[in-house]
DNA sequence: CGTGTAAGGAATTCTGACACG
DNA sequence: CGTGTAAGGAATTCTGACACG
């Protein structure tokens, strides 16, 4: 189990028509954030996109950054910024580190 | 508002392939549930079914009754008994009634 | 870059009915 | 009673492309 649990806020289970009610975008507008790696459906067997409510979530949050005139690009850096912060990837990263100073030292001290 | 806010609980959502999937049941089961009135899915504009997670959940515990045995009739029967209790229909229809004796008691003692 | 659209096909869902029991 | 199924149609979704800018 990850930081991802499987409430009902993260199960993929609407089509894209329902996404399009509740996001009021366009399902070209959708695909295409998709496109860019802003959101990630999941696929049924035969290839149809299924959303979670945090996807809702995640669409509205995009749809008003798109507003201000902010690029996709952008957006996606924003997104990648978040996931550094909460995926724990710095403390990994340091822990290694950690790690690879301790058997340098050793080396170093015997 | 009623007494049911419009939490991701309770928006219809889930076309009835993904009840499907997360309930184990087939179609024609889950759309004779609702002809038995134990389900009420939305309806879109051409007429595609829409179910809750609350559908999800009440659908799994109408599965695990007819698993027991127990037909539609009375599944339909315990649903209505927890409607009483929880919207508060007993207590308006009390008020009705104090309402009534009130007007006749008036009537008859003018 | 972000989005609309027409195109053609594939997958989904719908209803009413017959079947079994 | 509860559920499976074949039937035919309607609605949904998908992809790749052209268009505009």
């Amino acid at each position: 189990m990850t930081s991802q649990d499987d409430s009902y806020l993260h199960k993929k289970v609407m089509p894209i028509g329902t996404v399009c009610e509740l996001t009021g975008l366009s399902e070209r507008q959708i695909r295409y954030y998709e496109e860019r790696k802003l959101i990630f459906p999941k696929r049924t067997n035969k290839g149809n996109r299924k959303y979670s409510f945090s996807d809702v979530e995640s669409l509205m949050d995009i749809a008003n950054k798109m507003e201000d005139g902010i690029q996709t690009s952008e957006i996606r850096k924003e997104i990648n910024k978040r996931k550094e912060k909460t995926s724990g990837d710095k403390i990994k990263q340091n822990m290694i580190r950690g790690q690879l100073n301790a058997q340098f030292n050793k080396g170093h001290y015997n």
